[in-house]
DNA sequence: CGACTTACGAATGGATACAATATGGCGAGA
DNA sequence: TCTCGCCATATTGTATCCATTCGTAAGTCG
C-alpha cells in the first residue's frame, strides 16, 4: 500500500494506552537515543490509511491550519489526502472521541471550538490533579523520569516561538506525570491539553513579556523539589504553579 | 472531551439509554432470520444506526455478555445487530477511543481486558482527584445538586444486587463531581470508570459482607458535609474513602 | 415587497464490492 | 516427532455505490 511517508508512530496523548514504556516526548525523532534499553525490539509501526488520516487531520487541527469550528468536508478531506471516504470517517470519528472535533448528525464534523472558560475548566482539573502528581512523583521518579524532566525544561529554555514554547511546557508537565509510574495519570492529564487547538489561545498568553522566563523558573523549582524528593515543597509549588495560570486566565476572561 | 451531539450521548448514567422513537424500518430486510439468538442483541431499527450500534455494542461489554479479551467479530456483530460492516466499525473505533476495547490493524477489535492493577491506577487518579472535587462541590453545589447527590444515596440503599449497587455508588461520585459546576470534571472522573468492564471484578469487592453498609454510611457523612459547605470535612472524607477502596484492592492484589 | 413554500444540489449516512492480510491446517523434510 | 513452509479460508481494510437528509435559493402567494 502506498506507503508514502514515514508516519508519527505512537499518539503521545488521547485514548487509554496500557503500556507506556517507550515513553516520547515529541514526534520529534531527535535527542534520547538509547533510552529504550529494554526491549530491543520494538513492534512495527502499521500504517494504516486510517492511521495516516488521522495522524494529519489531527496535525491540521493543531496546527491551526484548519480553524475551529471550521467544517470538515469528508469529501474534501479525502480529496486531499488521496484516499476515500471512509477511511476519513473513521478517522474523524476517532478525533470526535478525543474531543477534537464536534459531530452531529447529518450535519458532519467540525473543528471543536475551545474559547477561554473551557480553557479555564481543563485548568481547574489541572489544579485538582497536578499537585499530588508532583508530590508522587516525587515520592517515585527514577533517574530516567528525572533526566526526562530535565530535558524539557532544556528544550523550554531553547525554544524559539510560542509553539515550541508551549510543546515544551505542556511536556515538562507530562514527564512529571510520566514520573508517577501511572501512565493512566499521563493519559489523562494528556487529554486536558488536547483540545487547546492551534495553540492559537496559548500565543496570547505567551506573549506576555515576563511570562516565559518565570513559567521556567517554577519548572526549575518544582523539578529540584521532585529531584530532591521533597514531595510537600513539589506539591505547593505545582499547586501555585497552576493556580497562577489559572489566575491569568481568569484575569483575561473578565477583561 | 465530551461535547454535545448525538455521537456523544450521556451514558454516564446508570441505567439503559432512553427508548428511541422514530421507528423507520431499514429497507433490508436480509435474511438470516434465525442466525441471530445467541446473544441478546436486538436489530437496530432507527436512525444514526452507529449511535444505537454504539450503545448495544456498549452495553454488552460492560454486562459482561461479551467477556473481556474476547474478539468483536465485525461480521458476527454486523448481522446480529441487522447492519452492515461500517456502522460497526465506526462504533468499534469510538469504543476503542474510551478504552473499552483495543484496536490492532488486520487483526480486529478485543475487548480490553483489565486488571487489579488497573483498577488500582485507575482509583489512583481518583485519589487525586475527588478530594478537591468534593471541597469544590461543598463550596458550589446547589440545591439540585444536593437532591441529586441525596438520590443517587437513595438508589444504593435500594440496591438489590451487586451490579445496581456498583452503578448507584459510581452514580453517586458522579453527582458530586456535577456539583462542581465542571462539566469536563464530570468526564474525567467518568472516564475512570468506564473501563471496568462486566462489574466483575466489582462483585468480588461487593461480596465482603460489610462493604455494602459501610460505603453507603460514607457516601452519607460526605453528602452531609458538602449539603452544609463544609470544603475541608468533605475533602478529608473523601480521600479517606477512595484511600480505603485503593487499599482494599491492593490488599487483593497481594493475595 | 416580504415571508413562506418548494425544488434542486451537495454532502452525509449506510450498504455493498473488492483487495489485502492474517489464521489454521496439511504435508514434506530433518 | 517436531519444525518449517505452503495453501485454503476467514476476516479485516479500503473503495465505491445508493438512499436520505440538509442547505440554499429561486419561485410563489399574501
Amino acid at each position: 500500500m502506498a506507503r508514502d511517508s514515514d508516519i508519527t508512530p505512537p499518539r503521545l496523548v488521547g485514548g487509554h494506552p496500557p503500556a507506556d514504556a517507550a515513553a516520547k516526548p515529541t514526534r520529534r525523532p531527535a535527542g534520547l537515543a538509547g533510552a529504550a534499553a529494554a526491549r530491543p525490539l520494538r513492534p512495527i509501526e502499521s500504517s494504516s490509511v486510517v492511521g495516516l488520516a488521522y495522524e494529519q487531520i489531527r496535525e491540521l487541527i493543531l496546527t491551526g491550519a484548519i480553524a475551529p469550528g471550521e467544517r470538515l468536508g469528508q469529501v474534501e478531506l479525502a480529496e486531499q489526502l488521496g484516499i476515500s471516504r471512509t477511511p476519513v470517517r473513521e478517522a474523524l470519528r476517532r478525533l470526535a472521541g478525543e474531543g477534537l472535533v464536534t459531530a452531529r448528525t447529518n450535519h458532519g464534523f467540525r473543528v471543536a471550538e475551545i474559547g477561554i472558560e473551557e480553557v479555564m475548566r481543563r485548568l481547574e482539573i489541572r489544579l485538582l490533579l497536578e499537585p499530588g502528581v508532583a508530590r508522587l512523583a516525587a515520592e517515585r521518579a527514577t533517574a530516567d523520569h528525572l533526566a526526562a524532566i530535565d530535558a524539557t525544561i532544556a528544550r523550554e529554555e531553547r525554544a524559539r516561538d510560542a509553539a515550541e514554547t508551549h510543546d515544551a511546557s505542556r511536556d515538562f508537565h507530562l514527564a512529571v506525570a510520566r514520573a508517577t509510574g501511572n501512565p493512566d495519570i499521563v493519559a489523562t492529564l494528556a487529554a486536558q491539553w488536547i483540545v487547546e487547538i492551534g495553540r492559537r489561545l496559548l500565543a496570547r498568553r505567551t506573549a506576555r513579556p515576563d511570562w516565559q522566563g518565570r513559567d521556567i523558573a517554577e519548572h526549575k523549582a518544582i523539578a529540584a523539589a521532585i529531584a530532591g524528593g521533597q514531595g510537600d515543597l513539589a506539591e505547593q509549588l505545582m499547586r501555585e504553579h497552576v493556580a497562577s495560570a489559572l489566575d491569568h486566565w481568569a484575569a483575561k476572561a473578565d477583561a
